[in-house]
DNA sequence: TTAAGTTGTGACGAGTTCGTCATGGGGGCA
DNA sequence: TGCCCCCATGACGAACTCGTCACAACTTAA
């Protein structure tokens, strides 16, 4: 569907890893798991288990959500829009989505006036 | 560290689910699930699998950080909301205002919505 | 050269989740 | 009353990950 990051996992893995300058073994002792074990996850052979994704985003210091493609920040945290999310984030999914598309409606509203990406 | 998130995974998970006012058969449709998998999460019998912890994510538009009990914040501008972001944020001052107003009156309608109409 | 470290890959038994299905109890509504 | 939805729970085989171990290929250092 809207999310096809089934790979992006294996490469935002190695990505933080080694940013940290750390060994498959390093991040292996960190997180409690085998070596092989997180050669597994990044060549893609193996994929991690609920709790073993929370050690590794543990160990590398990232959001899970980063780890799983959902965001393309390590960190999160918008911090502007707070208000608006805070108002979002606490409706139902039905209007939720009637959010999204008033959102987007009004993006392309706005597109012909200001050019500000 | 050690026990964290056993349990809090559980909780938060029907807590999401019911803010959003979805039965599980529908958050279950929604994430491409079946109904007694969501049950057998929210009562602890089985823990999602890599693939289905960013299904029910998705469909119920919080952070896999929240859900996994590695935040305290449900919102980690993440998924929809990342891209409710993006179209806010690219909005002149004067369309974001509209924006929040919507928003603000879209929340408040939904919160009538305990019970059925 | 030898030695150590890093990475990839495969195999093993054991344990878990997968999807699917069936069952039972409870609540709301016509 | 009957019907439908919600939720919990269990069973089944299939598929998967688990930890552990072994081994080959490669790089780097002594």
């Amino acid at each position: 569907m809207s999310t096809p990051s089934a790979e992006v996992f294996e490469e935002r893995l190695r990505t933080a890893r080694e940013s940290r300058r750390l060994s498959q073994g390093a991040l292996a002792e960190r997180a409690g798991l085998q070596p092989s074990a997180v050669s597994h996850f990044e060549t893609g052979t193996r994929k991690p288990s609920f709790e073993n994704l929370r050690r590794l985003a543990d160990a590398l210091r990232v959001s899970t959500d980063y780890l799983l493609g959902r965001t393309t920040a390590m960190t999160g945290a918008v911090g502007s829009a707070d208000q608006l999310h805070r108002h979002y984030s606490g409706l139902s999914a039905d209007y939720q989505e009637v959010a999204e598309d008033f959102l987007k409606v009004l993006a392309s509203k706005d597109k012909g006036k200001t050019r500000k990406p």
